[in-house]
DNA sequence: CTCATTTGAGCAAACGATTGCATTTTAAAA
DNA sequence: TTTTAAAATGCAATCGTTTGCTCAAATGAG
């Protein structure tokens, strides 16, 4: 029972015909008579056949693996859009493998290495904080690899991509906090040479400008987005006594940090300070006061990205990528009780 | 550029020697020289060579890919398992491959069937919920895929795994409500047929009697363990006016449920009601009051499962597999302000 | 009833690396 | 110098499918 033999010879041999035959067979090849595909179809499921994928993969150089590339499955966007491409991806025979580059760009480049060795048939990436050079990439789209990249891309570039429009989210998020009163709103922010970052940032700024406030540099403040780095920035500006109402986050851990902070300060949420992030993690509506957000769409980014890598993976103008496709997708705003 | 050809014959024509010399020298094989190593690995590097590991997985038989099923990669302690096992299957230049079983039977079978016609060298795998049937995992011992389980086992699998000490975990955090002052606790479960909650519960019910309480089935209490499920368990002791003063959950998320109605009914934690979760889920540290839990050790968890693993398929007896290796690792329990 | 097509299937060479066995080269022993 | 063992490399089959090309049978046209 060790040896999972049943090869297409073995369905050959019992039907006196040839391997290629029951290849062909196998594979619905109109050239084949029905007749003959349907026993090959009835021995191959008496003898348990099931199909080498190795031995294809040579022969054919399609290994009917896509390889997906996110900074950390632990955070719910990613998930989501991992669950997304898994689910159409699995529909139509192809295995993923997931690999983490955990935002450290060596990990990146290795796992891009990885998996070109491992001859995916193509590569879905949201590149990591570190990221500022894109050879790695420019590599992958050198040897003819389908790539589909999502919410993190950079317009050097020229590769199709589905991202949220950061900027509306963030615009919405900030002109509410306005519309609630808020006159002085602090900016979570990271570095801008990540798309993301840079435009929540423009759209904090311009809902700033369209309802007549100024934009304050004093108070944007940058670092990384998790929580101790919001609570971090929090205790900064406590400490100058920085006069703000507000704070627009561009993460929810940051936020959540800055609550924690002002909590313990005793400074009234959202009586005091009115707070929203982005992202809209599960704790956001866990904590107390429930956060407000900015939903970022990831079941629908993932569909869409699975969609729009497969049509690049059939449409296959011989490696020759078409034009890049972008497709930017609406965020949504989630009021909750933090800027009430 | 399109086409990726460096094969060893190219370096072998190269070197005016053949294809298998190549290949033993890249393999570090005693029987060549020192000398036309170093010749093999320059020209390697010069013509950048990059193996086809699709060609020398059909040929040995080992593909170099290990398959690791979680229910979800989307929750700590899973994605924290998982960066285990990637760090050292990578560091062995194997590759993994994620698939999550969303807890659901069907995908957990295909999942395996999968991962099986891939061709992965084993198999990593914590089961999902619904999971009653092991069939499909015995296919993958029958096979001789190595196989090792984490987290959620079954005794009926005789099979290498390391598990948590959840009897012990459980036994801590309720002996800690009671030395803090509660008198019925309230336990969260789900299905017995899952060990871990099998034995989170021994663990409640040996800490009641251990310090003279009695076992009280109406304050046991059954359900999916996610923030809904502790929502709707906690509305339904409050209504039925149960009488207690402390809720042990099996999970986390139910616990902040549960915290979630007991605020929103006056009711003080930790005041009136004590509360201890488990699995320390990033948010038990973010909520108000913070939530006491136990630790799973995720990350220990990962390494010595991926640990395991690699000693099972390097001492490979034959795809015999040899004694199974049970490691259960003792929790840590975490208190925070929900208990005090 | 022949000749040209279509249709169905076989042959054999890939795909790129690995590996048991054979052979050559080198070095040591006689 | 001849013999022998050890060291280094070559030969060729193999892993299981796929696929271009060839070939035979069946069908249709004239």
């Amino acid at each position: 029972m060790k040896n999972n033999k049943a090869t297409i010879h073995d369905i050959a041999a019992k039907l006196n015909i040839t391997a290629s035959t029951v290849s062909r067979a196998l594979n619905n090849n109109p050239r084949i008579s029905d007749e003959t595909k349907k026993k090959v179809l009835k021995v191959a499921k008496q003898i348990n056949y099931q199909p080498n994928h190795i031995a294809s993969a040579l022969r054919s150089g399609k290994s009917k693996l896509i390889g997906v590339i996110v900074p950390t499955a632990n955070r719910n966007f990613f998930s989501s859009v991992i669950r997304g491409i898994e689910d159409l991806a699995n529909s139509l025979n192809y295995k993923v493998i997931i690999s983490q580059s955990y935002d450290e760009y060596d990990k990146e480049v290795q796992n891009i290495e990885a998996l070109i060795n491992a001859r995916v048939d193509g590569i879905i990436a949201s590149f990591g904080k570190m990221t500022e050079n894109f050879d790695h990439f420019h590599k992958v789209i050198e040897k003819g690899i389908p790539l589909v990249l999502f919410d993190r891309t950079a317009d050097v570039l020229d590769v199709s991509h589905v991202i949220l429009d950061d900027y509306l989210g963030a615009y919405q998020a900030v002109d509410h906090l306005i519309k609630n009163g808020c006159k002085r709103i602090v900016h979570f922010t990271n570095v801008q040479r990540i798309n993301i970052y840079r435009e929540r940032k423009r759209g904090y700024e311009d809902a700033l400008k369209a309802n007549g406030l100024e934009v304050d540099p004093a108070l944007i403040l940058y670092g990384n987005m998790q929580l101790e780095d919001g609570r971090k920035l929090t205790e900064e500006i406590i400490q100058n006594k920085v006069d703000f109402d507000g704070i627009f986050s561009s993460a929810d851990y940051a936020v959540m940090g800055a609550l924690q902070v002002l909590k313990e300060h005793g400074i009234a949420v959202p009586g005091q300070v009115k707070l929203a992030g982005f992202g809209n993690e599960p704790f956001t509506s866990f904590s107390d006061p429930t956060i407000t957000t900015v939903d970022q769409k990831s079941i629908s980014m993932g569909k869409i990205t699975a969609e729009m890598f497969f049509e690049m993976l059939n449409g296959n103008t011989n490696g020759q990528v078409a034009v890049a496709k972008k497709t930017i997708l609406k965020p949504e705003l989630i009021i909750r009780d933090s800027s009430k």
